[in-house]
DNA sequence: CCCTGTCACAGAATATTATTCAGAAATACC
DNA sequence: GGTATTTCTGAATAATATTCTGTGACAGGG
């Protein structure tokens, strides 16, 4: 059940995580290959799942979202996280992000909302509908640096 | 400079947001309208910057990548952070986000590497070397539950 | 050694799309 | 009202996606 991926496969990865939408013509010229050959490669990247889709990157001030936040959630007193916790937190379209963590807190979310108010009423009015959970530590972003979902394409 | 953008401008976001690969003819049928025009605004979201890129999202774990961390990096006794320490870790492959955040942490950061082994490597060889500062807390991902890049596009 | 299935590829043919352009509405702005 | 600017349509052309057929490479039996 495991993946393997070849060299051509990993270019592939690389030219499209750089720009999901290249065409498929240019694909090819960069590998020297012929189009119809690239393509089948591609299909079989997305059967396999190695792709999960294609995104297009939005600034995110530019449609009001200028608050970003990470928030720590742990369960209450005497209860443990469920996967109905995680569950309920995907739920929430401003969570960009659930991550199940190490440690004595359960949960670190990514939250992105217009500003501190509106972070304020998601946490009043979703996070605390939530059973047996209490949010923690509130990290609120200044400034993003860098941000990219771009991972490191191994060379062969 | 504010950029204004109308309700198809945010269909036209949701739907490439969703898919980046869709074809501009089939954002157009969605839309009902002639491929020229959507096109035109595409490029006119492209050049102002409210689209950033098109990225493939990549199982990460599929390509030997399957540990996440999200570490807090500070200035060392005496130090300020400065913006060369946040372009100093932006540069480094395996961290994906650099955000500058509020409180006594300078930096939070995301970081994706094989295992912890390769975690521990790159935090000695990579991190320690960056003048003046002291990373505080490790937080390691055991499982993700929700990842994406998806912003709430509002409505109109 | 040959047979056979599988796989990845090239090349060609066709369907579909991207892109460009001219001109018509629509809109905003004095 | 007049004028500029923007946004759109529709058509023409260039480029692309997609499908299909056939070929060569390779692996594992028998």
């Amino acid at each position: 059940m495991d993946v393997v991926l070849d060299n051509t496969d990993l270019q592939i990865l690389e030219l499209m995580q750089a720009n999901a939408r290249i065409s498929n013509a240019d694909l090819a010229r960069e590998l020297n290959m012929a189009p119809s050959a690239v393509l089948e490669r591609v299909k079989k990247l997305e059967q396999k799942k190695v792709i999960q889709g294609y995104t297009t990157q939005i600034n995110p001030a530019t449609i009001q979202q200028k608050l970003l936040a990470f928030i720590f959630i742990r369960s209450s007193e005497g209860f443990t996280c469920s996967s109905n916790t995680a569950q309920s937190l995907a739920a929430i379209p401003e969570v960009q992000e659930v991550h199940h963590i190490a440690g004595e807190d359960c949960y670190l979310i990514k939250v992105r909302t217009a500003d501190s108010s509106s972070l304020m009423q998601l946490m009043r009015t979703q996070l605390q509908k939530i059973p047996n959970i209490a949010s923690t530590k509130t990290t609120i972003v200044l400034e993003t640096v860098k941000e990219q979902q771009q991972l490191v394409i191994p060379k062969n």
